[in-house]
DNA sequence: AGAAAAATGTTTACTTTGTAAACATTAATT
DNA sequence: AATTAATGTTTACAAAGTAAACATTTTTCT
């Protein structure tokens, strides 16, 4: 046997990461993730204090690819909107974990609070920026429509992903997200 | 002892609820139900498959109210929106088994799965409703907006409520729900 | 360099929770 | 009344989180 593995904690994060984007965070337990890692079963809280901190993890990671993702996107405010849509798709458990999970208390995690509120002072800024003369009031409520107008079409889309009764027309509106969204929330 | 409950399903699927309202479906678990209803911790297994069942029942129990709520309204098209938004703030994790679980099967659960596409129904017949010359394709993408809208506000607001920075123009729209909603989606 | 301390793994063991299986009692059916 | 079905209980097991004690390696300090 060899102790002491170099980089375990990055290792067992990644082995969750890969469980929790297969399947959902609810798949993901310790033994599986030791197993994966080749440690024993506990060698996890050397690391972590516990699974609500690896859950965490996973969220800090999911921020930093959409947050990297955001940066090479062009002046298009819409296109930020399917940014945020297409993540979504891509790594549903992990949004789930980002932006559903209401029993995991988020002001624990000042990192990731403090993530999350970027997050929406982007848009924030964004309409700002795109409707300048606009009360702070009324800023504040076309960026909360976009907010949860984006958050809410990830929900509509993934279930459309899992019905057989795949509509055509949802079909359209996920392969043509910016023209979507240009003719409804962004407009 | 007594054997033989009246109602124990009915029994145990209320306390079931009461959990999952005060608290969340992740505590709710089958030894503490089977407690509160005072029979053996595996009663219940005479009445439901399984926990996962149960978990159904109480989404059945949510459309129920859900829907009798939408009989209740007038004719105004935003208010219905206004109604779904105060359920999910109501029953937050109710709603998140109805609206937001994606690792439950719904197709498994056809009464259930009909129970949604018919409310996402009412949306497309109110859009026609109001936009009554719009085409097919213009009518789907106002109602999925729509639908995107509210159930991403339900999301926002929640948020806000369990976080100490309670921003005061969130405040105003969780208290003009139906202003909010003429203002941006149902304008 | 060598000893002490800190970090990191392992083993063992306990708790919680879902649920299967065997058994008991009551209700329904013939 | 006797048989069967329905419904409860008891017992038991497996999966999963994690605490505690122990082992080994690495780091730090003289």
């Amino acid at each position: 046997m060899s102790y002491h593995k170099k980089n375990l904690k990055e290792k067992l994060v990644e082995v969750a990461w890969n469980i929790c984007v297969a399947e959902s965070w609810e798949k993901v337990n310790m033994r599986e993730v030791a197993k994966k890692a080749k440690v024993s079963n506990t060698a996890f809280y050397r690391h972590l204090k516990n699974k609500t901190d690896l859950k965490a993890e996973l969220m800090r990671k999911g921020f930093k690819i959409l947050n990297e993702g955001m940066k090479n996107i062009n002046n298009n405010f819409s296109s930020y909107g399917a940014h945020y849509i297409r993540f979504g798709l891509k790594y549903p458990h992990i949004y789930d974990l980002m932006f559903g999970n209401i029993d995991f208390d988020i002001s624990l995690y000042h990192d990731l609070e403090a993530l999350f509120d970027e997050a929406f002072d982007g848009v924030i800024q964004g309409v700002k920026t795109f409707i300048p003369d606009a009360s702070d009031k009324d800023v504040m409520i076309k960026a909360v429509n976009i907010w949860a107008s984006v958050h809410g079409l990830v929900g509509i889309l993934r279930r459309s992903d899992l019905q057989a009764n795949k509509d055509k027309r949802l079909k359209w509106i996920k392969n043509n997200l910016e023209e979507y969204l240009k003719m409804t929330t962004f407009k």
